[in-house]
DNA sequence: ATGAAAGCGCTAACAT
DNA sequence: ATGTTAGCGCTTTCAT
């Protein structure tokens, strides 16, 4: 009845009985069910956001990114965690699907069957963010990982260090992280090193870790002269170590991490990093969804590559050429 | 039909049947339509989590504990951002409300009339986390902000320092924050003591602004013999600046910060802190929840107060009695 | 500018 | 063990 379209600013309603409404309903905290009227109308302002973890850096920051934009529409995220297993990734995509959002933001390319085909079936945009290296379903944004790893690998062969090690989190699954070590590992062998030492770890990524580790590995392999990691959290925790062992950083030893977290800015020395575009891969996602909400024949299959640039920081030689 | 109670493990339906609908709802790529389905029984499976940011390490870890919790149940969290402001927390629980969820767990005890009118009216469990200094619409979990920055006050006077330093966000509206401050101007004052200098900012809280805002103060005034942050970040930058000047750390300054930050355990100096039980409120907020989805009418009203216990750290002095 | 009626895709209760 | 029927609370369309 009237009272539906004065809910909705629809139609023609005088001024009058609207204001008569309003008041109704304010008055006994009526909230209108959306579930009757995405049944009714079929449409739902649900985004359904598809991503490993909360509990890092990264995706924290593709969220804020992704309401920045959605904020400015009728459009809501509604966030689902993976915890990086490629089945649970199935359960909450059917999850969410059943609630008929208009539109998926799913981190990574990388799908089980079921998954894929349940996308493509749901015949809503889908964006799959942060990795550009391989075939998405629909929309992608993100960067190339491998030529994110291979951009630090020429980095560092550049800036003269030849003994390098690695190290990363145990997740076989982390498909991102694989792929920035296969980028280093062959920038490497072009230049005709390898990585000679690596470790990986579990759990939670914070400082002591990268400080354990460090130790370890030096302990173990002395003659390293350059360490990459493989999130700048733990590479944050070597750089402290080796200042507190007063290694020449970045003289004797280079370090780089991953990520680009600006709130490590202000530790002694500025981390040689490379930015992940975390915030700008969320703003362009949700960008893409909104649009195609908007026009829903175009924009298909649109691919944003983002390109990073290496920060060298305080971390890595300069000028190995001088 | 039959296939309804298929996919929902329901009645009595024979196993050749069931296999048979199985198999061809996964060939048809079938995904259920929870909107009318939630329309027709009334039950929707969602927890609307209501918060106001992702930016700072505070929230995703409560997420985290809430998922732990809810992924062994039916339900699923629903987030929404407030950003701190009291207009949209009322905007976001509307939109939230109208999709008919399970429960609410919102942060903090301070909102508008009209959301608390919401909330009471929707006939759900409201579970409001991170403070019980208030009184709570139904049930609660947090910790008492104001003792936790009395516990502060009295530990550092305690530790017989006299000249107090204060620096924290410029939010009026983080009651928390608030509420700490009061805590310990409140414990100062029992020992004849005042805050001597103050300085707040705005915008993210990295070790940056934390050094920035260290080096001001004690330029402005060189007496203090004690600085307390608002949160770990910046305290980890104060901590990292002070260091570099080769300020004695905790002899001739003290400082200390708030939340408990695990992932900054491995700084050159353990920060003095007090844990905010971030995961924990997050793990009992969704049991509260789960508990009383699974058994309407026990529970109501439940108030649980965590109490954190001051972690000395290396930079406030121990044994100020010896 | 407002009202009336049909129906969105399920579930619940009741047949069979 | 399976089929049938009547809504759930809205939106949409058509009538007034």
């Amino acid at each position: 009845m009237t009272v539906s379209r004065v809910l909705r600013n629809r139609g023609d309603v005088s001024e009058a009985t609207r204001e008569k409404v309003l008041a109704a309903a304010k008055k006994l905290g009526y909230v209108p069910n959306r579930i009757a009227g995405a049944l009714a109308s079929q449409r739902v302002n649900l985004v359904a956001v598809i991503i490993p973890s909360m509990s890092n850096m990264v995706f924290p920051e593709v969220m804020t990114g992704i309401s920045e934009v959605l904020d400015g529409t009728e459009l809501q995220a509604v966030v689902g965690l993976t915890h990086y297993k490629p089945d649970r990734e199935e359960q909450v995509l059917y999850e969410m699907l059943s609630w008929r959002p208009s539109g998926v933001i799913i981190a990574g390319l990388e799908h089980t069957d079921a998954s894929k085909a349940m996308m493509r079936a749901a015949g809503i945009p889908v964006v799959e963010i942060m990795d550009t290296d391989g075939e998405p379903i629909d929309s992608a944004v993100g960067i190339s990982h491998r030529r994110a790893g291979r951009q630090m690998g020429e980095a560092i062969v550049a800036a003269g260090y030849r003994r390098i090690g690695f190290m990363g989190t145990k997740m076989p699954l982390d498909h991102r992280a694989r792929k920035r070590f296969e980028g280093m590992t062959q920038a490497l062998a072009k230049a005709g090193l390898e990585i000679e030492d690596r470790e990986f770890y579990e759990g939670g990524s914070g400082f002591v870790k990268g400080r354990e580790m460090t130790q370890a590995m030096l302990s173990r392999s002395p003659d390293l002269d350059f360490l990459y990691y493989s999130n700048d959290m733990i590479g944050a925790g070597g750089l402290l170590w080796c200042l507190e062992q007063g290694i020449d950083v970045p003289g004797r030893l280079g370090l780089a991490g991953f990520n680009g977290v600006n709130l490590l800015h202000g530790l002694p020395k500025l981390l040689c990093t490379m930015d992940a575009c975390r915030n700008e891969i969320g703003r362009r996602a949700a960008q893409l969804i909104a649009d195609r909400v908007a026009t829903p024949d175009q924009g298909r299959g649109a691919i944003i590559e983002l390109s990073p640039e290496i920060a060298l920081g305080d971390t890595i030689r300069r000028a190995a050429a001088d």
